[in-house]
Order: C-alpha cells, then sequence, then structure tokens
DNA sequence: CGATCCCCTGTGACTTTTCACAGCTGGCGG
DNA sequence: CCGCCAGCTGTGAAAAGTCACAGGGGATCG
C-alpha cells in the first residue's frame, strides 16, 4: 500500500549528496510508514558505526555503554537472516539481568516496539536497519521481508557510500528537492507529474526548479538539466 | 551453505573500480551456485541497461530485436514482487508466439532454466537479477528470498556506481540538424533563437526537435537533451 | 512519367512553462 | 519579543512549447 513510501525513499536515496540527506531520506520514510525513530547500525568485528534519529540521551548511551553487544534485537538479529518485529513484551523472555536493565532504559526513552532488518554484507560485516516506535504499530515491513531486505540494502549501501567518502567539492551546490525535480524533469515529467509524485503543489516545484536555475545560472530548466547531466550532479 | 559466495560476491563487489570487476565479481558468483551465466537487466521506462555473460550472439539478439517487451520472465518479474525460479517448461504455458520463438532461441543458446529477482528502484526502476544455467539445477536463491534481494540490490548499485554512461537499446542516430538543434537547446536558446541562428523557421526547429524527440524516445525537448547529453551525442 | 520519401514550412488550438507580485509559516539569532 | 530568512503556496498574464492537419519542392527509383 505505501509503496509510494518506498518509491520515494529510494529517489531520495539516489539524489542524496552526503549522509545528512540519506538521514533525512530515511527519517522521512519511518514517519511515513507510521514509526518515531530509525536506527542504522553496522557491525564488523569490533566496530562499530552507526547513525539514528532516536533521542540524543539514548544514542549517547547505547554507544558509551557498548549496548550493541547486549542488545537482544542485536542478537535475535544474528541468529535470524531475515527482518522481524519485536516489541518490550516480547523480548522479555530469558534475558539477562543486563539486557533487562537495557530494555528498561529503553522504555525510558519511549522506545516500545519495532521492526529491525538484519543484512548481510562484505568483509563480515552485518547490518541492522530497525524502525521503532514509541506504541504497537503494525507494519508492512515484516509482511514482504524481501522488500525490507533491498530497502535495508539500499540504505546501507548509500549510507556507507557517504560515510566513506565525503562530499566532493562541486561549484554550485544543488538542495535535495532541487535535485529531485530536476531528475524528474530530465526524465520528461512535467512540473503537474513531479509535484503527484512528491507530494507537493505544482508551484512548489517550479519553486525548487527555479532556485535550481538560478544556482545553475540557467536560462529554462532545460539549460539547467543539461548542465546538471554534464556536471554530473543528477 | 555457500553462504560463502554471497560473502565474497559482497566483498568484490565493495572492492570493484570499474565495471569489469563487477562483472567478474557476479559471474565467479554464478559460478559458485552452479550456475552458467547470470545477467543483469535495468529497465526504466524505454531506457535499457543490461550486462550479462550470456553467449554475444544471444546477447546481440536480446538487445537488437528488443526482447526485453517480450520475455516472459521480464514480464513475470513485473507482477511478482519477489525471486522465483523459471525453467523452459514451466514458461511454455499461454504464451503468444513471439514469446514462444523467443524461448526456442533461447533454448538454442543453451539458455534451459533459472532464478530471477526483481527489485525496484528509485525514479520508477525495475532491476531484474538473473542467474541461469544449461540445465535444471537446484538453487538456495529461492529458498531465502530475502537474502536474493538484498543480492541483487547489491549488484545494482554497484553496477550502476561503475556505469558512468547508460547504453540504450537502440543506438539512436541523430542527424546533424537535430544535433544541432538539440545543442543549442542544451544551451539554453529557444527554439525562436535557434531559427534565427541557424537561419530558418521556428516551425522548421520544431520539426527537428520533434524527431530528435521521437528518436530517442523522449517525452520533451528536456527529456531528450537529458538522454542525448547522458549518451552523449551532444 | 508517377510514386515515394525526405526536408521544410504554414496555421490554429491547446498545454506547459516562465515571470512578477504576494502571502503564510516556523525556526533562529539578536 | 521582534526581525529575518528559508521553504512553501497562490494568482494571473505572457511566453514558449506541443500537437494535429496540411502542403510545397526536390531527389531518387522503377
Amino acid at each position: 500500500m505505501p509503496s509510494r513510501a518506498f518509491d520515494q525513499l529510494r529517489d531520495s536515496l539516489e539524489t542524496a549528496r552526503g549522509i545528512g540527506p540519506v538521514k533525512a531520506a530515511v527519517k522521512e520514510f519511518a514517519g511515513q510508514l507510521g514509526f518515531d525513530w530509525f536506527a542504522y547500525l553496522s557491525v564488523c568485528g569490533p566496530e562499530i558505526d552507526t547513525f539514528s534519529t532516536y533521542p540524543r540521551a539514548w544514542q549517547g548511551n547505547y554507544i558509551n555503554k557498548n549496548y550493541a553487544t547486549i542488545d537482544p534485537v542485536v542478537q535475535e538479529a544474528r541468529r535470524s537472516e531475515r527482518c522481524f518485529a519485536w516489541s518490550e513484551r516480547d523480548l522479555a523472555r530469558a534475558l539477562s539481568p543486563d539486557q533487562v536493565r537495557f530494555l528498561g532504559e529503553a522504555g525510558d526513552h519511549g522506545i516500545a516496539s519495532g521492526v529491525s532488518v538484519p543484512v548481510s554484507a562484505g568483509f563480515g560485516r552485518t547490518v541492522l536497519f530497525t524502525l521503532a516506535s514509541s506504541n504497537q504499530c503494525d507494519n508492512c515491513l515484516v509482511e514482504c521481508p524481501f522488500l525490507a531486505a533491498s530497502i535495508a540494502s539500499h540504505v546501507d549501501v548509500y549510507a556507507r557510500r557517504w560515510m566513506l567518502e565525503p562530499i566532493t567539492a562541486v561549484t554550485v551546490k544543488l538542495s535535495p528537492r532541487e535535485r529531485l525535480c530536476l531528475s524528474w524533469m530530465a526524465k520528461g515529467k512535467r512540473m503537474s507529474e513531479i509535484a503527484q509524485i512528491v507530494g507537493t503543489k505544482v508551484r512548489t516545484v517550479e519553486y525548487h526548479l527555479q532556485n535550481a536555475r538560478r544556482k545553475l545560472d540557467a536560462t529554462n530548466v532545460t539549460h539547467a538539466v543539461a548542465l546538471a547531466v554534464r556536471q554530473q550532479l543528477i
């Protein structure tokens, strides 16, 4: 049903030029699916990369106390090869005292349930992509695990691309919105169509294209698209 | 079981620095899983990118005759959201004469069965990742569709990273006039200006741009310019 | 010679884009 | 609190592009 959300995420990831836009895109995606937060976790032996929209305090806790080693969700992820839903209650079985404390703290920050998608990556790396919510919330991710796996892989690849290689210095800097609109224009869509696609008003699309044109010093959209393609901005 | 093959593929993809190594890695992967060939197909409207290890003759056939439009495997991929196995026998039901001929030709080249993994990408693009074999061959991909989706996404992302210039199925040949008009459009001129520049009527400029659009299968001039620039036609 | 094809041009209706002029909102620093 | 700015939306008119219908002129070929 909300395949629109998936499409928009993929579009945004493709046009993202930096880890910031990637996070923004995933955050938007999580919201559209009814989740409050998302979390990305990459574990490669002792090396852990992570970013999320969890409350700051909880993020700090998680990293400082090395919670990745006891997080029952992570443990479940190691065991299962596919995505799964979890909730406070589900997990509260056969836990170590540490884990019970862990769950308590998570609950204090409002984290009650979610769905996690584990995927494997190169060099023994394990990725855990999680969407979490403060209340029980049915979701469509667990219903289509292949889609979930695909999305998680997408997020991983695009996140790592920008975590590893910092943004290359380009003369002009287009905003994600501008790139998005320009990309669709380059695919022959009309403003009205793009407005529908990105879920906004025609006037706003026009607005972004106008700004893109100004930045690129182009006389019209066709000119802007040509310049952007040549400069590999889209 | 052969999770080793998956790991190796992911490692190779991550370290590949060019489309050559990517293809080599996927080929190796296919071999380890007992398949003779692999095929990657990216469809975005009329824009088709593909590469495979199929016999040269068959590759040429497939592209020249635009077989992507009748390939029953592709049709099945559009319908289903998950990976599936296929074989000559499976497919030989309710087919058009074209498709029967298609299967015949494929069989002539030894292609008998395989497994295909469809995944969606940004901007309405559909990716079909296929492993094929000359004989019936059980496989582990269909048994774990999430893993398959993840792998296909990986291949897609890394392939696209190195496929700098998309190769359109039909190599369009623009006339000098068409190139001229299109080039000026890419420079932001409007039709009336171009008419003055090349010393002709506006209607004629429109005429050439119209033909260029038809050849490139573009919905409007902006689209045509984007395609032409990407294909280095202008 | 007629048939045919390609290049070019005209006309009028219609759609889409461009532009100028405005206004609303929320966040942020003073 | 207030001003400022960035992002977004509205309106209406002018400019540009798109489309359908049509036709002239030159070259080539059977």
